[in-house]
DNA sequence: GCTTGACATTAGAGCGGCTCCAAGGTCTAG
DNA sequence: CTAGACCTTGGAGCCGCTCTAATGTCAAGC
């Protein structure tokens, strides 16, 4: 298949694929006759992969890597350092859903005041009370 | 306060902040006799609210705005193309935790081949059978 | 047959949003 | 009086795309 039906069918674009492969991080795909790129299944595969590490926030780079190992049947190879940084941010993750559920209240007040056209109140009220330990990332 | 100690009660860094300040995002702060930046509780409303709205990808310049209005009293004056955006993030931030929650799923699966010394077993299989629209974002 | 329009190619420039550095000043504790 | 944690600045660097320009390929419709 072609770069843009598969960047869709993985909600990515044909500009960070290409990108990917510049940087060495996908191998080339083999081309048609017309020089275009053409993606096998297996190709598909470990893009996938890397788009969902990557939408964990794992650097490109790392990201890449476990990629590369799975898509070459390693995966046991995977090192330590990445399989730490895997659990890492996938405690991250959870994490960040449950601050967007809590942005997401503090928003849908906010938005009832823009459309009532009422007072500003204070999103998400700061200082004294809020001691909660906010600081990670 | 200092700029470390609210940095450090929003999630975000005196990095950020100072940059904030210097793309005229955030109005220059009150000094101390030495030269630093003491923020009142007001300057830490208004940054509150651009972090949240940050996190929620909206543009900086967008976020600042809504900020630097609902921070002057004027929220009620937020334009509709703002409010639509700020709609849309929210709808988009559901639609994240979602595909959060499925890529967690998966990605324990990938934990436990990992951990087992196991087969690569493809990541969230591609392709026929999986035509659940994925493009957006 | 020819045009239109959607897709593809490349190298390279541009951008958003931080993140950090160097060189220096200030303040507190021991 | 020194060590260490904090603060200041302007500017450089970085990540991860994202887009542009110039050009090529191809299927559909007149």
């Amino acid at each position: 298949m072609r770069i843009k039906e598969l960047a869709q069918r993985l909600g990515t674009t044909p500009y960070s694929m290409r990108f990917y492969e510049r940087r060495g991080l996908l191998p080339s795909p083999d081309r048609t006759e017309n020089g275009y790129r053409e993606y096998t299944d297996a190709d598909a595969q470990r893009l996938r992969l890397l788009v969902g590490l990557r939408q964990l926030d794992l650097p490109l780079s790392q990201a890449a890597e476990i990629a590369a190992l799975c898509a070459e049947g390693r995966c046991e190879e995977v090192s330590t350092e990445l399989r730490a940084a895997l659990t890492d941010k996938r405690a991250g993750l959870q994490r960040r859903m449950d601050e967007m559920r809590f942005l997401d209240r503090h928003l849908a007040h906010l938005q009832g005041d823009l459309a009532a056209g009422e007072a500003p109140r204070p999103l998400i009220t700061l200082g004294k009370e809020d001691r909660h330990d906010h600081a990670m990332r």
